[in-house]
DNA sequence: GCAAGGTC
């Protein structure tokens, strides 16, 4: 039996269906998938199924000096036992392999991952084939004319895993001892995600310390001929003394004079028309990065991007979203793929009439790989309804890319006009899309026109309403996520697959805030103290280093040892200079830490008010003089609270924000909050139905209990909550969520179920359009459903095919995902693994 | 419990 092993198990199903001509079958060993033909078998890793790692007596942070991890031994442990273990019994049976991993340097890794397990329990001829893309003819071609695992490609990732590991746990360790921070807020560090993090330092640190300068922009409408229709905008300009074109006027005198001068003019005279057509070309093929970039721009984070691309992927509607490929392979072709296009409902007509181009020549980008083609839908096309919004939406726009790489140029006529009034320059630029080109089928990118009318030289025109506006200079702005994403890829650190989770991970670790992402007070101290005494970790220049070694490892010019070693010298030299300035680096993190849950002074002592956790995990406001002094004030139970910079007036105190994703929302100044709650009077709007009168299990319901006549109230909480709850509480804790915002209006409809009045939520006095939320009980009802429903969605990876055929197996709310088994659920639901509902369980918490 | 890289 010949053994095939693949990277993934999508490319196994793929390659087992090409060379078996579509008659391979498939079984499930130990919850992995073989697929079987004539005497071939042929099985899918899950990317690396075996990492690295610090032998044990290295585990205790305590225990070992960081610096010890320099030194430390590297070893291999299986990570996915399921898959190592179905791989070696298969190995077992089989009389040759193949590995068929991605042609990349990972994947030659992940290659000899699988070699060396292999080899471990057979002694077996293992080869190696290599294609860019699964196609029939690619894979067939690779399969007749085998070659030889390449180990010192292997050996250079392994360099770069070693190394990773090595820096990464040594310095994030040393930083978590030094700033007493174990278990789960410890402070990491790492090649990528530590240079990654300056990147959004540094550009922070600009914004703090830019200085604005004043200017003026002045601008007139021209009118040709008597129709005010025809007017159009210009703009004031003057010439430099370098002879350069300015619009921006820095002296406030000067740009008075100007105004002045436009105001006595009613007209201008045409000095230059200058014409000129430009060609607009069409995009390069979608790699992950441009990918993420445009659906950036239609309001997905980079996370949400990768994980609904995923999601199409694993359903066979796109391509492999990972890649940096932005050349199309040879074996694709467009027209065939145009010509299934042309035969659907919603890309028809686009598909259709890209076809009727002469001849179609997609256009390529500038990085050709071989790992995988560029993004692009498969030739599979799914229904509107067999996706939800978001899934439709960027399929919508896979697909459009994909006609925009087929289709023509656009053709734009620019019209310069120059003007002269009262001895001031006006200019406007018309543009004007002649041919549209691509942008008829990706509407995606800009294709505003701004009109100018044709206006020959000498011309009279009409001026019209001269206006000076005064500006400031803007600092430079906050790199958003896919921003982000495309500087990391230019700096050459982290990969296609990588960059939007290491951007995550600043998130998780609590380095940035918000979306752009803003670093904390901990990210801002972090980078600085590494700057001072670990500079290397910060510098992006250790991943080109890096990649030089790689390099010269792969081609047999230096050994895996030599770079290891010089990098684990680098190390030691760099503890050499931490060591030295130990309480330093430790004070610098700890007082950062503390100042970034700073509020202000403590009411009752003068110390300083932090942000607090309790021993149930919940946030309070402290005061630092506990144990002596023991104020508190509440905080919101949801999200997680940050300080902002804004400071309440009255108390001096910094305000509180709650992050919980789209949830999230500025709690203000908690001292003002419970000063509110305090003030405010409970308004009763009917009896409690737990313990009010007509209550089941009262007294009026004949079954010999008390009746306690609780009442049903609006109240507000010194946290800042608002609630429907029981003017009995605590005895009774009967409650109903209320909205944080708004003025609740009580009406005089009542709910015939319910016995409740409807409420209105009003956002301010004028708000004429006000959220009618009904009865608090009917309204509470409906949101737990909701909420059911969207939860299940909002897990990473299930999409609404997947929520959908979980429903159908009895799965609708994460209180039932928590609750099943996971091979039972693997059983019922195409599609869904055991390990993919635990992933999902542990996500649910 | 540390990293970064695969995959999901």
């Amino acid at each position: 039996m010949e053994l095939i092993v693949t990277e993934k198990d999508n490319a196994a199903r793929r390659i087992a269906d090409i060379l078996s001509d579509g008659g391979a079958g498939a079984d499930r060993r130990n919850g992995v998938n073989v697929y079987r033909w004539g005497d071939k078998r042929c099985v899918g890793l899950s990317g690396h199924v075996v990492g690295v790692d610090f032998p044990p007596e290295y585990n205790d942070w305590r225990d070992v000096e960081p610096v010890e991890l320099a030194g430390a031994s590297v070893v291999k442990n299986a990570t996915k036992e399921n898959i190592v273990s179905t791989l070696q019994s298969l190995a077992g049976e089989a009389d040759s392999a193949v590995i068929a991993t991605d042609y990349d340097r990972e994947g030659e890794l992940i290659g000899k991952e699988a070699y060396e397990l292999i080899d471990a329990v057979a002694d077996i001829p293992i080869k190696r084939v290599r294609f860019s893309s699964i196609t029939e003819r690619e894979v067939k071609n690779a399969f007749a004319a085998p070659d030889d695992l390449d180990f010192d490609l292997a050996a250079a990732g392994e360099a770069r895993q070693i190394i990773d590991l090595v820096w990464g746990a040594a310095l994030t360790r040393y930083l978590s001892l030094t700033a007493g921070q174990l278990g789960n807020d410890f402070i990491s560090v790492g090649r990528v995600q530590s240079p990654t993090l300056k990147l959004i330092v540094d550009r922070e640190r600009e914004i703090r310390a830019f200085d604005p300068d004043d200017y003026w922009e002045l601008f007139a409408d021209l009118q040709q001929g008597d129709d005010e229709d025809e007017r159009f905008e210009a703009q004031y300009f003057y010439e430099g003394d370098d002879g350069t074109e300015n619009e921006r006027v820095w002296d406030e005198d000067e740009a008075e004079t100007a105004y002045e001068k436009l105001r006595g003019a009613d007209a201008a005279t045409v000095e230059s028309v200058r014409r000129r057509t430009r060609t607009d070309d069409p995009p390069a093929p979608f790699n992950t990065t441009q990918y993420i970039r445009a659906a950036g721009s239609l309001g997905y984070s980079a996370q949400r991007a990768m994980s609904i691309a995923e999601e199409l992927y694993t359903t066979g509607w796109i391509t492999y979203p990972r890649t940096d490929n932005t050349v199309y392979p040879e074996d694709l072709d467009p027209e065939e793929l145009l010509a299934t296009f042309a035969d659907t409902g919603a890309f028809g007509e686009d598909a259709a009439s890209l076809l009727e181009q002469d001849d179609i020549e997609p256009t390529a980008g500038d990085n050709e790989t071989t790992d995988h083609p560029p993004i692009h839908p498969t030739g599979e096309i799914p229904g509107r309804q067999d996706l939800s919004e978001d899934e439709w939406e960027i399929y919508e726009l896979v697909v459009r890319r994909f006609l925009a790489t087929c289709a023509e140029p656009a053709t734009w006529a620019h019209l310069r006009v120059v003007a002269a009034a009262n001895d001031c320059s006006l200019k406007a630029n018309g543009k004007r899309l002649v041919e549209a080109g691509y942008h008829a089928v990706y509407p995606y990118v800009g294709s505003t026109e701004n009109y100018v009318p044709e206006v020959e030289e000498g011309e009279e025109l009409g001026l019209f309403d001269p206006r000076m506006e005064a500006k400031e200079t803007q600092p430079p702005r906050r790199r958003g996520q896919s921003r982000l994403i495309e500087t990391m890829e230019k700096m050459g650190i982290g990969t296609k697959a990588t960059r939007h989770e290491t951007i995550q991970k600043l998130y998780d670790r609590g380095y940035v805030e918000e979306d752009p992402p803003r670093p904390t007070g901990l990210a801002m101290a972090v980078v600085e103290a590494a700057e001072r005494f670990a500079d290397r970790i910060v510098d992006e220049g250790m991943t080109a280093q890096l990649e030089g070694d790689m390099d010269a490892i792969a081609n047999g010019e230096k050994s895996l040892e030599e770079v290891t070693d010089e990098s684990r010298e680098m190390l030691e030299a760099v503890f050499e200079d931490l060591h030295e300035h130990r309480d330093e680096v430790g004070d610098f993190l700890k007082e950062s830490l503390k100042a970034d849950r700073t509020l202000g002074p403590c009411p009752d002592c003068g110390e300083d008010l932090l942000v607090r956790r309790s021993r149930r995990g919940s946030y309070f406001v402290g005061c630092d003089g506990y144990p002596d002094c023991t104020y508190t004030l509440p905080l919101p139970s949801q999200g997680e609270p940050t300080v902002i910079d804004e400071t309440c007036e009255e108390h001096g105190l910094r305000h509180v924000k709650m992050l919980a994703g789209r949830s999230t929302f500025v709690h203000g100044c908690p001292l003002c909050k419970a000063d509110e709650a305090d003030a405010a009077e409970d308004r009763v709007i009917g009896a409690c139905p737990e313990c009010g009168d007509g209550a089941a299990g009262s007294a009026a319901n004949g079954d010999g209990e008390a009746v306690e006549g609780g009442e049903l109230a609006i109240k507000q909480l010194r946290s800042g909550s608002r609630l429907v709850g029981c003017t009995r509480y605590p005895d009774c804790d009967y409650s109903l969520p209320l909205p944080r915002r708004g003025d609740i209006e009580v009406t005089d409809v009542r709910c015939d179920e319910h016995d409740l009045p409807e409420l209105v939520v009003r956002d301010g006095e004028d708000d004429d359009d006000p959220w009618e939320l009904g009865c608090p009980i009917c309204n509470y009802e409906e949101y737990r459903e909701r909420q059911a429903a969207s939860e299940i969605e909002d897990l990473d990876g299930v999409g609404a095919k997947t929520a959908e055929k979980l429903a159908q197996a009895g799965i609708e709310s994460l209180d039932d995902l928590s609750g099943a088994d996971p091979d039972g659920v693997a059983g019922e639901v195409q599609g869904v693994s055991a390990d993919r509902v635990r992933e999902w369980q542990a996500q649910v918490g």
